[in-house]
DNA sequence: AACAAGTGCAACCGCCTGGGG
DNA sequence: GCCCCAGGCGGTTGCACTTGT
């Protein structure tokens, strides 16, 4: 048996809300709270799917949501998360205050996703990545500038379809590859099995030495603490404001190390993260900071 | 001025997960 | 352990608006 629609598409108004709908429905979750979708429509009288009235108070009525261009600030952040988490639109929302999913998403797949697909058609890969900050003007002026070689990604970042659930991933080194193959191959031989269903939700990373005989996958099938991507993430993100930064937000005291800052360092070469025939290649320093700290835990998981 | 093509974005859709019974 | 429900997610669509010819 199949699961029930969540509301009869009979009787419910489609398409875009009007202005009275709006009010009703911001009326209604100001004065009851958030929650209950499925209910609402009918407690606030409106002839819509609850789903839809979710959508439309995250999306567009929640009084917390910025308005206006997103700023070079905020491009570059999407374009560094999007290179860690693929099309997790919502975990990168989450660290764009004021910002929805959909609206990075729809971002996303416009303006940063058909310059970056204009750009890949011309070129298989990519070199490096250039800062953005280093030019003047709107993200948009900003990306028209970009030539082929300047270009940040390949059109479909091989991290990409991953449900949002599938967060709490670890990121393995190099080096924990081949030491995780070697102490655990029926785990290498399980995921292996998998690849199929785990090869378009993958990101390999690769020695920044050229040693490209050392691969491993980016996001592997370990299942760890979902704070763990947390904590990496509010560690990244803290580089914004301090030229170094410390992972403070959830673990434990050995983690607490001074880690390169990506964004003071990013008109580095060395330091950026670029691409090649479609596969992720992190810097080495950028490599060293992440397996650093996923090594660790990731230990920590397989002795548990 | 008229039309076609391109663009941006709100909204919809189907699937998945977690929680509760 | 199984089933159902609510909520959440990413992918896709549809349409209004803008730009180019």
């Amino acid at each position: 048996m199949g699961r029930s629609p969540c509301c009869a598409k009979e009787g419910v108004n489609r398409g875009a809300w009007t202005a009275m709908e709006d009010k009703i429905l911001t009326d209604y979750i100001k004065a009851n709270g958030e929650g209950k979708w499925r209910n609402l429509p009918k407690k606030a009288g409106l002839r819509r799917c609850g789903k839809s009235c979710r959508l439309r108070w995250l999306n567009y009525l929640r009084p917390d949501i910025k308005r206006g261009n997103i700023t070079l600030d905020e491009e570059e952040l999407i374009i560094r998360l999007h290179n860690l988490l693929g099309n997790r639109w919502s975990l990168i929302a989450g660290r764009l205050p004021g910002r929805t999913d959909n609206e990075i998403k729809n971002y996303w797949n416009t303006t940063i996703g058909r310059k970056l697909q204009s750009s890949s058609s011309n070129s298989g890969f990519v070199s490096s990545r250039p800062s953005l900050s280093s030019f003047q003007g709107s993200p948009k002026s900003a990306l028209e500038k970009l030539t082929i070689d300047d270009t940040l990604m390949p059109v479909e970042p091989r991290v990409s379809h991953a449900k949002a659930p599938a967060c709490p991933k670890a990121l393995l080194s190099p080096a924990s590859c081949q030491d995780r193959e070697a102490q655990a191959p029926d785990m290498v031989d399980d995921k292996d099995q998998s690849s199929d269903r785990h090869e378009d939700q993958v990101t390999t990373v690769r020695a920044s030495d050229g040693n490209s005989n050392v691969s491993c996958n980016f996001m592997a099938d370990f299942e760890l603490d979902a704070n763990f991507l947390e904590a990496f993430l509010e560690s990244e993100l803290a580089t914004d404001t301090q030229q170094s930064c410390f992972v403070n937000s959830g673990l434990d005291d050995s983690h607490k190390r001074e880690l390169p800052s990506l964004t003071s360092s990013r008109d580095s070469q060395e330091n950026l993260a670029f691409i090649d025939h479609g596969e992720t290649i992190l810097s080495e320093p950028d490599l060293q900071c992440m397996a650093s700290l996923l090594e660790d835990e990731i230990d920590g998981f397989i002795t548990t």
